[in-house]
DNA sequence: CGGTTTAATACAAAAATGGTATTAAAATCG
DNA sequence: CGATTTTAATACCATTTTTGTATTAAACCG
């Protein structure tokens, strides 16, 4: 017995008529009479009477049969469907990491969103974790997908793709003597007090600004750190001191704050969306690919 | 997709080793390899995750088709037997009418006890009418299959099988000088009083009784009608008059009656089981049959 | 690093499936 | 009632599909 089989007889049940049937199948009346003679002998015995050649009925077997055919043929059409959505990457689970700074511009959210806009079957867990913590969860198979910040170098089992090319900047009060230059050298910096932000165990603001204070020669100050980067900008106005916010903060258009690139230091901070490199999940795929095609997402 | 195919992915989920699952199915290890590739190509993705060649694995799609393909497998091996059951007249209804005294000798009876001992999931409904009446449902389609008494000749839609030859006999008081002769002549039978059973419409013997009148030269005289074939044996034996009973009544052994065959006419009586010529159905089929196997029921 | 295991691929043989043409049987029409 | 038409089955051939054997490529194991 095989599907194709099953599908003759249900249109020749519904048909009554052979050639009619093979009409509709987009088979000849032959391929018609021989499907069905085939699946009688599996079954054993006959399911249709034809014996007036001018009316076509179903036996008692037949009749018992053509519910059973419908249920099965339904049945595998469903199971069909619901594998080519799979395959297609709209159903199924998917568990994301992302930065918490990934969150405040919204990056997260809109690639969460436009992705279930295409696949609104798929059931998407957030997570806010950090960048080191992201990557050992991807790998352990317990994340999917990791929206995270850039790292020098990655294990081999990752791949990632940019996100948002995001370069940290220094935000200066527009009173501050340096905010009059259009960029600023490392060197510039000697001396000024720093407001970072600090989320759970992110410490890449810190160490970037390590950095920046090696190639300045300087050991920078750092004040208190703060919850967020709107609380950064508006403390900068205050004049309390320096930021390092994304580049993307600039959107923020706070007054009296002006933002400036380091020309000597590479203080590039984007983000990305890493994976598992053998993860076949056509959900994981069709993420990723979804990403790349608008690589910045509507948010600014 | 093919129900082979889902046949080749459910074993291979089994085992998770194309060549082992090649083995369970019969196959080699490429076709197994090739049947899951078209299935995989009919879904739109793989199923399979064979990244390391030693561990085989399901795929996210694979793990959520895997439940819909056994369903569908499932699904089918049910209809597949229920449609074979059917086919060997396992299941089903039957309607099967019957004279009474068919009953009496408890053909009807035994013959059904036999079939459902073979197929007992098939659903039988008895109804007692007369010979013609079953003839006249036979043909419309009421009844499928009939137990009744041979006619001199029946619709050509309809087939019979003989099903208990009984030949009409004179049951005599012992005490009769006639009941001395090993065989009777029609002519022997003038003046004498007949005791006849009379059920429902049905009018044989009293037309069998006719003809042997009128084969004698004589008018039978008759005796008020009786329910069963005991009182008309009773009324015999206690010296009320002759009866005309069929030869299997012979069967009860009663004290003070002699059964003779007339040798001049014929009384042929047998029981018939009728069908549809034209009737595919394997229930009927199998009654026949089985009917046929053993023409007399084990009852006498 | 070499041998072994395992799935995929190449190729030829076999089976099945489908189509065209024809036949047999029934239905229809004159 | 006979001729024509309709309809399903059959014969036959071409095509496609499926299978098996042999081989290859990749991963695994010591």
């Amino acid at each position: 017995m095989e599907l194709a089989q099953l599908r003759v007889f249900e249109t020749l049940a519904d048909e009554l008529h052979f050639a009619r049937a093979a009409d509709r199948l987009g088979l000849t009346q032959p391929a018609v009479s021989r499907q069905i003679a085939a699946l009688e002998a599996s079954l054993g015995g006959k399911l249709f009477d034809r014996a007036k050649r001018s009316q076509v009925t179903l036996t008692a077997t037949g009749a018992l049969f053509l519910p059973e055919a419908r249920a099965i043929l339904r049945q595998a059409e469903r199971g069909e469907a619901l594998a080519k959505r799979s395959a297609r990457g709209e159903v199924g689970r998917l568990e994301i990491g992302y930065v918490a700074s990934a969150a405040w511009g919204g990056v997260a959210a809109s690639l969460v969103r436009r992705f279930l806009t295409r696949a609104p079957k798929v059931e998407v867990h957030l997570q806010e974790l950090e960048t080191p913590r992201q990557i050992e969860e991807l790998a352990a198979g317990r994340l999917d997908l990791g929206i995270f910040r850039t790292r020098p170098a990655y294990p081999t089992a990752l791949k990632v793709q940019p996100l948002q090319q995001d370069t940290l900047q220094i935000a200066l009060p527009d009173t501050d003597p340096r905010a009059a230059q259009p960029e600023l050298h490392a060197a510039d910096l000697a001396g000024a007090r720093f407001i970072l932000p600090h989320f759970g165990e992110e410490a890449g603001f810190l160490a970037r600004l390590q950095a920046l204070g090696e190639a300045g020669g300087f050991a920078p100050e750092i004040q208190p750190p703060v919850r967020d980067f709107l609380t950064v900008l508006t403390s900068v106005a205050a004049g309390l001191g320096a930021g390092l916010v994304p580049e993307s903060a600039g959107a923020l258009h706070l007054q009296g704050v002006v933002l400036r690139r380091v020309a000597d230091v590479a203080l590039n901070s984007g983000l990305v969306l890493g994976a598992r490199r053998a993860d076949s999940s056509p959900l994981v795929r069709r993420f990723l690919q979804m990403a790349q095609e608008r690589p910045k997402s509507g948010h600014g």
